[in-house]
DNA sequence: ACTTTATATATCAGATTGATAGTATGCATC
DNA sequence: GATGCATACTATCAATCTGATATATAAAGT
């Protein structure tokens, strides 16, 4: 399940170029698998060399030709492979925890602004989930709704256990050499 | 905010081979932060070619030289520098939730399988924060209890949604022509 | 005798990230 | 009328990360 499955799955929604995909990517995908132009591209190109998807040069007027693909037959054979996989992987990577493993190393001001950083990115992302895609809810798979729901859902208890325990932080680094003073 | 930054946290500790670091990536760092080999040496040497952290080489009997990393002072203020960073990611990247987009194209069969395995990894991953770190504790540092704390509040928070939710990705697919029922 | 686990290093192909680049149109700001 | 910015469309590249693999030794389990 790596970008070029995505690209797959996408294209069983119907012919799309890249530039379409990654808009997709933007608006749906992007808050639990982010792609950009330098992933999308050579997957397209990748999955085209291996005859899973075909593509249409539609020229226009002084743009680069429009390549729209489609997905072939071997490439819906691959796509339900992809999806016959029992464990699928779920990875964070967060270089705020990472941080905060080292609050002790620095000021409690320093301390507060990605904290109150980090909360108003977390309402920005919610109210973006809460308002283009109700107004989709009619053209959304299940399981589109159910994965709008989980972000929702984890998101708003993330940002409720920041809110509560941001204060554990602050405790007990009374004692401890601050490297981070200076700057 | 990489693993060099991290590696150069850990060393605030006291010093430590790269075999060592490994092995904290793992048990603490693991769930947000993963790193293996692959990227852990290659960010020592960058390091040390830096001169951000240095290391002696201690013989051993029948095994290679035990490289023993500490930081410098050039080293601190590199991490100083790091953890001023007002706005560190915090990034998902999940194969599970990809695939749940495409629950449509899936049999109720293997929505059932991905959906069982993922609850039994979470509870897994839940006894695991429990056991070993609640143990620790003393020696923990405030951020290092909070970190944990996140980990088991989201991931709560996320089981619990998974297991509220999964009737909707069987909900409304009558209709959908399944692709991923041959295998 | 065989396999697994642990100690320790390191490399490599493949994938991803984030920035950059080229080319054209339209729209707003100065 | 010039400058900057957004949109439309392609594409590449260095730096980095992932996951597997290689090389050695030895203790401990089966």
């Amino acid at each position: 399940m790596d970008v070029k499955t995505v690209c797959l799955g996408m294209l069983t929604d119907g012919p799309a170029s890249g530039y379409d995909m990654k808009k997709r990517f933007e608006s749906c995908f992007g808050h639990f698998f982010a792609a950009g132009y330098g992933s999308i591209y050579p997957a397209l190109a990748t999955l085209a060399r291996n005859g899973l998807v075909e593509f249409e040069a539609v020229p226009q007027e002084g743009k680069p030709d429009r390549k729209v693909y489609s997905i072939t037959a071997e490439g819906r054979d691959e796509l339900s492979a992809s999806l016959g996989n029992p464990s699928p992987t779920h990875k964070v990577r967060s270089e705020f925890l990472a941080m905060m493993c080292f609050a002790h190393l620095m000021t409690e001001e320093q301390i507060d602004t990605v904290l109150d950083n980090k909360l108003a990115e977390i309402d920005k992302f919610l109210a973006l989930l809460d308002e283009p895609c109700n107004r989709e809810r009619r053209t959304m798979s299940s399981g589109a709704g159910f994965v709008a729901g989980f972000g929702r859902h984890v998101t708003s208890s993330l940002r409720k256990y920041i809110e509560e325990n941001r204060d554990m932080l602050k405790a007990g680094r009374g004692d401890e050499k601050k490297i981070a003073a200076g700057g």
